[in-house]
DNA sequence: GTTACCTGAGTAAACGATTAACTAATCAGT
DNA sequence: ACTGATTAGTTAATCGTTTACTCAGGTAAC
């Protein structure tokens, strides 16, 4: 690879001023000197090393996210907002997943820090209270799982998430409104604040319309695809049910291939609304109804508030999304 | 943050020591200093900056890899797979999203050059001649699309492929042994090798056993949903069809939606066989019969072949590997 | 004619680590 | 008592940039 030091030499003048030639630093270089510079750069394909500017500079313009994996759509959206929106600023971004263990959190975030990344996205695994995983002083963005955070937190930390209470809520009053009476639902069982917001905001909404919530109507266990295939199959066994609040995309899908093999119709038999909204949901059959999680702008908008923090600047560190509801055919 | 030169200070030892008894590299250090050096390490939190470590040793530890978009199924778990394979190799991934264009992945290959990526894993665009994206001297790998490569290259480059012509000659021949005389194929119109190759082993497949190719049973358009949708539609507007061979689950996806709509039964009216067996594809209605290619195992070579690369190892440096027929419910 | 500013460029330190080469002390063996 | 090997460290150069500071000559103003 060739120096700029060589570019130097080969230009009879000083690494200085070539340095200032290509970063445009170059008010007082004679139009001469910055072309006979710009034509030897040119024709030895000189590219700058990065990790010496990166040494001197004290930023590397890459920034690091982990999630618990690129696989599962919602992340994969995320991940891809993110990037782009990154790519427009000028950063450059390390995939980590963590596969929701805070174990592997812990090593990626180490990492980060020694590949000296200028700040952290980081979707927090499950469970997992922040003080086992704080990132020290990498400015940190906390994106889609609200974390117990101390308010004299010392660290740079922005957060982002969505109003999940009022997701479920809205996915409820939906399946109320579309007429059903007998309304279950199936979620995960983990104690962090997402998952508990949607179970409240589903209970909510059924209070509020004067019914009671029934914990046979209830089946929770993970965000993934088994729980709610099992969960149709548990909650069906015996009770009547004809309509069906799904904790995420993942979940309505296994619930929908239940449902078949239950030889129940959707939306005539049982009414299912999902949450996130990934990609494929408008491709199930029937298309499914679900809660729209804004999954690029959070992107967009945890690059922004990073790149925030990680200027000094004042900003506003936590910013609420509101969903939106995607009315399809299984309601 | 702290540095080495500071730890030395506060043990009253040289820098030299210090670096030595954190690489482990310390034979000649005796216990004592060892772990006073440790002690104020671990007291001090103290990480290494991998900047100034990688300028120093001329390796980052860091690859880059350049695909068209992670949102797409196939993609995210191919980035999965490399990433797991590379943090137990103990490297970390930069993920950089081309959206197929010749423009951005020429983009980000220049950026991650100069971020001094030890390697590069590359899914060209879909057009794309080798020479205008040449990646110079970095160590890359061009992975899942082939492409011609000049025998004299001389560049350190290694290909992995899968054997795409047999893949589909398996599907089709799966469609003819299940009796399905009338079979179409919808896929992407792209003139790169793996698109010609799927059609050939279509087209061999179907010769191989006394039929006739007929051209009014090709649609070829995009790796997408929509293709697959709108080929249905275009191919059964007016002639019988029995067995469908689908360039990817993407357009099978597609495909089995138009054919909901038009009240034909899959497989008793249609069978359908997809490729790439995708995550979702054994949750589709009916569960899809599928060409799988070994996703994660092409991310695990990917990473091993770059790494012999990297360290200048004599290897193979073109893998092709065998599909497999999963066969589900839609035929 | 002195002062002050502008222009065009060079010098050298700094960023934070690694390591070859060196020193100095101890020890075993003859 | 001398040699050679082993042990326990230090010194200082180096990786490839950036930039504060310096310098010299030209020009404009008073």
């Amino acid at each position: 690879m060739i120096t700029l030091k060589e570019i130097a030499k080969m230009a009879n003048v000083s690494s200085a001023t070539v340095s200032k030639v290509i970063n445009g630093k170059d008010k007082y270089i004679s139009d001469a000197t910055r072309k006979k510079i710009l034509d030897i750069v040119e024709k030895e394909g000189y590219i700058t090393n990065g990790i010496a500017k990166s040494l001197k500079m004290k930023n590397t313009k890459t920034i690091g996210i982990i999630i618990p994996d690129v696989m599962n759509l919602f992340f994969s959206e995320l991940a891809r907002g993110i990037e782009d929106a990154a790519e427009k600023k000028g950063y450059t971004v390390i995939l980590c997943n963590s596969e929701n263990k805070v174990s592997k959190t812990k090593k990626y975030i180490e990492i980060l820090q020694e590949k000296m990344v200028d700040g952290i996205i980081l979707t927090p695994p499950e469970k997992c209270d922040f003080n086992s995983i704080r990132p020290g002083r990498t400015p940190t963005i906390l994106l889609d799982r609200d974390v117990d955070v101390e308010t004299n937190e010392p660290s740079k930390i922005g957060r982002i998430f969505v109003n999940n209470t009022a997701g479920s809520y809205k996915a409820t009053s939906h399946l109320l409104s579309k007429g059903c009476k007998e309304i279950a639902i199936i979620s995960s069982d983990t104690q962090n604040k997402p998952s508990l917001e949607r179970i409240q905001g589903y209970e909510n909404a059924l209070r509020d319309k004067g019914y009671v919530v029934n914990s046979d109507r209830k089946y929770l266990e993970s965000y993934n695809i088994e729980t709610g295939y099992n969960g149709v199959k548990s909650l069906l066994m015996d009770k009547r049910i004809d309509g069906l609040f799904c904790g995420n995309d993942l979940i309505a899908i296994g619930a929908l291939k239940a449902l078949r093999e239950l030889n129940l119709s959707v939306p005539s038999d049982v009414k299912i609304v999902g949450f996130d909204d990934i990609l494929l949901s408008r491709y199930l059959d029937p298309p499914l109804t679900t809660i729209k999680q804004p999954v690029y702008v959070m992107g967009e908008k945890a690059i922004e508030m990073l790149i925030a923090l990680i200027n000094d600047e004042q900003i506003d560190d936590l910013i609420i999304l509101e969903t939106l509801l995607i009315e399809r055919d299984s309601t």
